[in-house]
DNA sequence: CGGGTTTGACCGGCGC
DNA sequence: GCGCCGGTCAAACCCG
């Protein structure tokens, strides 16, 4: 994607970390080609990880660019006036191309990523997930060994890349309906910024996609949602708003 | 009562 | 080695 335009490294008194992001043309293309491997302010290095102005899928445009969304991500809105151009796709395509980032691109630019991203929307994590599993010690122990032993990635080795991708929104509302459902697990003040960075984590009992959600202190009114790995289910919400549709396509097409 | 949120503590990675 | 910081855990709490 030659039009994608390079952003991001002259972020100096951000509280975000200084990715190098790519501003996708309005509308995204379904298929956005990952960034390079990005390298946050604090050195730490991630996977591929962009920042759309927009969640894919979405229509519902902000004259500047922006999601313009008081309460509701565009994601559910925005796919039936996809549809005519996307009739020929089934569902579970339709789906992931339009909610399950990062694309089969990913396979050939960044494999190392890719392949984590099967990993990861595979099989659980079961590094983090089964943390509170470890039993037995006392109750100070078993906090320790639970958050320290096998809780984390084990040893001394890099917590994996996992495929990232980030996106603003113009909302009052942090919490934007995505048509997931989210628990959220911790909430930290960032440095430089009067807001706080917001954790969440998916509900599903396979799925292990996680977001971080926190406004931009440049411009407080700018949500910045960074999802980190693949969903490996449907959106629930997205089917049911969608099952209309489908009949209606597939009645449609008997003629 | 079950599921979600809050919040203080803890850990690992990194820079100095 | 030490301190800072981001990310995570889990007990306590809240709410429908």
């Amino acid at each position: 994607m030659e039009n994608l335009q390079l952003q991001g490294d002259d972020h100096d008194d951000e509280a975000l970390p200084h990715f190098p992001y790519f501003v996708v043309p309005s509308p995204p293309p379904l298929a956005v080609a990952p960034a390079a491997s990005a390298t946050t302010s604090d050195g730490h290095q991630h996977g591929p990880l962009e920042v759309l102005e927009q969640p894919p899928c979405s229509n519902n445009l902000h004259p500047d660019g922006l999601v313009d969304g008081p309460d509701q991500l565009a994601a559910t809105t925005a796919v039936p006036m996809m549809l005519p151009a996307m009739t020929s796709l089934d569902w579970q395509s339709l789906l992931q191309t339009c909610l399950q980032v990062p694309p089969p691109v990913l396979e050939q630019q960044q494999p190392a990523a890719a392949a984590q991203a099967d990993q990861y929307s595979g099989e659980n994590d079961h590094g983090d997930l089964q943390a509170a599993e470890s039993s037995g010690a006392g109750n100070k122990e078993k906090q320790v060994m639970a958050k320290g032993g096998a809780g984390r990635p084990s040893g001394t080795k890099k917590k994996a890349s996992r495929p990232r991708f980030a996106f603003q929104t113009r909302s009052d509302n942090d919490i934007l309906d995505d048509g997931y459902r989210w628990r959220k697990y911790g909430q930290k003040a960032v440095k430089n910024s009067k807001h706080p960075r917001s954790y969440y984590r998916c509900t599903h009992h396979t799925c292990n996609v996680k977001k971080q959600v926190q406004r931009l202190a440049k411009d407080t009114s700018i949500v910045v949602t960074t999802y980190e790995g693949v969903h490996n289910h449907p959106c629930e919400k997205l089917m049911e708003a969608l099952t209309p549709i489908l009949k209606q396509l597939q009645f449609l097409s008997q003629f």
